[in-house]
RNA sequence: GCGCCGCUAGCUCAAUUGGCAGAGCAACUGACUCUUAAUCAGUAGGUUCUAGGUUCGAUUCCUAGGCGGCGCACCA
């Protein structure tokens, strides 16, 4: 439909002009409050217990701000609901108490209007705390009706019923702003993920962490297997791609003389996009000098917990039906064992071949150029990461997956690795970060390896990095912790989606 | 990338075998000075996602495309 044809669209502009022709400024510049809808109403039980009132029960008078959400006329009075950022409060509006002229222009207003209004607050006859307007001014008018529901409130649980809202999920992705506008539970959800950001900011400056920023548009790509964003630099005539991991950065700060730093920012991965994947995603990745991964686990454990504590007042929580429980210790669960026992077989006894062969009947993916660590990796996932659903630490994975990790110990074939598992998703990944230039310079280039094998997500080779570690790295303990994951969990969202404000979508039009 | 499902009024949804495209809410007109999914009476509102095709006739059937949701695969 064109917005010409829109009878909706149009009458809402004729209101806009009737009120420019009546001298009201349809959109204003300020409005002084007195009090939100909260400490409007907070002021008035105050005053009750107090008796702080007039004879007739009036309380104090407010000046308060909110958009129209509803809207009950009588004839020769009016009840509203407006709401604010912490609440909402209902108006009166009387005929004898406005006047005439101020009464009837109440007709040009609309639910999502902006209206700011002065009174005195009371109780009405069925109990609810209310402003009896005085004075009532426009501060922006809405001319395009925001997808309201219809609230009741249901007699028996005292829970908000909501009437055909605003249900397709396109047009909530796409409108964030109307999802929000007419969803308090959304920008609670959101709210949430604030907090659990600024938690876990807290936690690691409390731990001695400095907080910096690397680069995100960068001359070679790294720390993580995955495809990245390209783009060009006019200036430099150069090619640039999109992070799509801070760690190398991070390790260079370590070997510049830091030894705690942390970043949150966005990655950038050119891979597909479902429930669990946004190709912009928030990441946070700590280092500590002198750390090993044992140490990281420990902290990452107590991260966690505190993290949750502070965003869910608890650390045992609800998602998608199951509980799941941060309090105890984390399980701790070593790769290899693991995956024996899920396949019933001896991995050391499989030749590569063998390994490509289990992985091909659980994918229809081309595997042709994967190597030995892509393989194991695809068949973990498969058979035992989906069960992994209370707080698991998988630990002690093979060295050809982690071409980043320190060698174990104890064992060359491994890494000083873990990655946590939380409702068969990964959350985290650390290591003892691989300090050795000479060894480093040599997962490079078996990486690059791979690269011509056709396994596009390996790493290139860095020199500026392997230069940085010759310099001379301490040992140091590395984690990187997924945003946008953590705050699925901690507000039971089954998609990313839901957890991103706005989330990537095929352009509208083209 | 593959499969399934969806797209109809501002919102939520109907529409029989292919036969005049409907309802509730929102809007508009009127009544109503303590209502709260306010109520009552009336009115208006449509490129049925797009482009083709079949047909006397397409929201419905066919083909192609667009966008989305879910599942699978991949990635964190």
């Amino acid at each position: 439909m064109t917005e010409e044809a829109s009878q909706i669209l149009r009458v809402r502009r004729e209101k806009l002009e009737s009120l420019r022709e009546q001298g009201v400024a349809p959109f204003a510049y300020r409005f002084d409050r007195s009090h939100t809808t909260s400490e409007a109403k907070d002021a008035f039980l105050a005053a009750e217990a107090s008796k702080d009132m007039d004879e007739d029960g009036y309380g104090e008078h407010v000046r308060v701000p909110g958009r129209i959400l509803s809207w009950r006329s009588h004839g020769k009075s009016a009840f509203a609901h407006i709401e604010d950022g912490d609440g909402r409060i209902q108006l009166y509006f009387r005929l004898n108490q406005l006047g005439e002229a101020s009464f009837e222009r109440l007709d040009l207003l609309d639910p999502g209007d902006w209206i700011g209004v002065t009174g005195p607050v009371f109780r009405t006859r069925t109990g609810e705390v209310t402003v009896r307007v005085e004075e009532w001014e426009l501060l922006s008018k809405s001319l395009r009706p925001l997808p309201l529901g219809k609230e009741e409130v249901d007699e028996e649980t005292g829970e908000r019923v909501v009437h055909s809202g605003f249900a397709d999920p396109e047009a909530r992705y796409r409108q964030r702003y109307a999802d929000l506008a007419v969803h308090p539970e959304v920008r609670e959800r959101f709210r949430v993920r604030s907090r659990l950001v600024s938690s876990l900011r807290r936690f690691l400056d409390d731990q001695g962490y400095l907080e910096v920023e690397t680069p995100i548009l960068q001359p070679l790509y790294g720390g993580a297997a995955a495809r990245p964003f390209v783009t060009h630099h006019n200036a430099l005539d150069t090619r640039l791609y999109l992070r799509i991991a801070d760690e190398l950065y991070l390790k260079r700060l370590i070997v510049g003389g830091y030894e705690r730093v942390y970043e949150i920012g966005k990655d950038f991965r050119n891979e597909g996009i479902d429930r669990s994947h946004n190709p912009e995603f928030t990441m946070l990745e700590f280092y500590q000098a002198f750390a090993d991964y044992r140490q990281m686990m420990s902290l990452v454990e107590s991260l966690l917990r505190s993290v949750i504590h502070d965003t869910c007042r608890t650390t045992e929580i609800r998602y998608q039906g199951t509980a799941i429980d941060f309090a105890p210790d984390f399980r701790r669960l070593p790769f290899v064992p693991a995956l024996n026992e899920a396949l019933g077989v001896e991995l050391d006894d499989l030749d590569d071949e063998e390994l490509r062969a289990r992985a091909a009947r659980i994918t229809d993916e081309d595997l042709g150029g994967a190597g030995r660590g892509r393989l194991l990796d695809k068949l973990f996932g498969a058979h035992v990461e989906p069960e992994l659903v209370q707080p698991t630490f998988v630990v002690d994975y093979p060295v050809e997956l982690s071409p980043l990790a320190k060698p174990h110990r104890e064992d060359p074939k491994l890494t000083e690795r873990f990655e946590l598992f939380v409702a068969g998703r990964e959350i985290a990944n650390a290591f003892s970060e691989l300090n050795d230039p000479i060894d480093q310079r040599e997962r490079f280039e078996a990486q690059a390896k791979l690269r011509e094998a056709g396994d596009d997500e390996s790493h290139p080779i860095d020199e500026d990095y392997l230069r940085a570690m010759e310099y001379g790295m301490p040992p140091t303990g590395g984690v990187g912790i997924g945003i946008d994951r953590l705050v699925m969990l901690v507000t039971d969202s089954a998609s990313i989606r839901d957890v991103i404000l706005f989330p990537i979508l095929r352009p509208e039009e083209g």
